[in-house]
DNA sequence: TTATGGTATGTGGTATACCAGATACCAATT
DNA sequence: AATTGGTATCTGGTATACCACATACCATAA
């Protein structure tokens, strides 16, 4: 009877974490307020101990910070961070490529350039934009095949999109993204790594000085 | 008074952590067996819900895998797992030196060359020694002052010792390894990005043809 | 007025009781 | 003998009560 789709029960560790994670990355709470235990179990509805789970994940992960007997702290932003996180992007997604050329076949380019196309239809909503960004690097990440290295983009482009978000809302230069990513498929399809890397690395400087100077306000 | 210095309590969720993940990295719990919550909870002294946080980011940082209401079992060890961290070290070690040498002075040399100084003196006995080649790979992150790539460099080594333990506890070429650190130290004192990243690579693929030589048996 | 110290309150840490899903076993039925 | 299905038991998931530490406040005393 395994046709009949097994949809596993969302545990409410894992419903906590995408929540909170969410709340932190649009900066529904600032960075380097408290959260409190007892109040955000009653907001989620869900009793202490699952909560401490998910927190437990997001400290793991870099998003809060937990002082015993003190306060959980959302981490505050600065440069040093913003600066940690992009090198090891750099690093990784460069990473990306080596692994991904290599593995190509005109199939997967296909899927590729319709991934990027579905963007460029939402480009309008800053948003919505963002996140679909973020897949177009985590479906590059995918295809290469390292579950590992899967995970660690998704972290960096995840925390990426909280540095930014400030810029983010008011609205980015969508277009010059979007021909960034032409410029990152024209280099899949000549399966050509020292032209995809560099595509990929001045995609990355942007956004990093895009971010950069929503900081200084 | 804060000159009395302030020794924090250590809190049983790090302990268990800490315990737990020694105990899969020396192979005293096999790849793929069961972990009973109240089993642990009693051998560790402590309640199931510091254990569940323990369990938890043991889980995010790849040790175990949790399978709600059937058991926590701790991963198997595949060629496809060891080759997605043998990929992922080698781009974020070179990442390491990359970030280094630029900030490399004399003194910091000097320490270098002492921490892998105190290696060799211990190199008769192999399971120390490992912790200590550890220690010069982690050392040198540290040094590189991005403390994400030193978290990572830190997992990553963990998950390579976990997979070559069967050859560390057989004893392995510990003279090689002391000589390519040697390689690495003079490339890293010659301030040369390429030679070190050379030796670098070279050292960890070493490692690696160690782990999948003990992996055939 | 200022310093002190006790107390009330708020925090996360811990232990525990209970719940529901998963599983294994065994008896009843065919 | 093979199949069914119910039950006992084992699992992690959840809720909650209580604890110890940290802190802020306020009364008290110098």
């Amino acid at each position: 009877m395994t046709f009949l789709k097994a949809e596993q029960p969302q545990l409410f560790k894992d419903h906590a974490y995408k929540e909170i994670k969410k709340g932190i990355i649009q900066h529904k709470v600032e960075p380097g307020s408290m959260l409190n235990e007892r109040s955000l179990s009653e907001i989620l509805g869900i009793s202490r101990t699952p909560l401490k789970l998910a927190l437990q994940q997001l400290e793991v992960e870099g998003w809060i910070q937990s002082v015993p007997r003190k306060g959980i702290f959302v981490k505050t932003i600065n440069r040093q961070d913003v600066d940690d996180v992009f090198q090891l992007r750099k690093a990784n997604e460069v990473l990306v490529i080596e692994l991904l050329i290599p593995l190509l076949d005109n199939e997967t380019i296909e899927k590729i350039e319709k991934v990027d196309k579905q963007l460029s239809d939402i480009k309008k909503e800053p948003l919505k934009f963002v996140y679909h960004d973020s897949s177009f690097h985590l479906f590059l990440a995918e295809l290469s095949q390292n579950l590992r290295l899967y995970q660690l983009i998704q972290n960096l482009t995840d925390h990426f999109n909280w540095y930014g978000f400030a810029a983010l809302k008011a609205g980015i230069s969508l277009d010059e993204v979007y021909y960034e990513h032409k410029l990152i498929i024209e280099g899949l399809k000549a399966r050509n790594i020292h032209q995809t890397t560099n595509a990929v690395l001045n995609h990355i400087d942007n956004t990093y000085s895009t971010i950069l100077e929503s900081l200084k306000e």
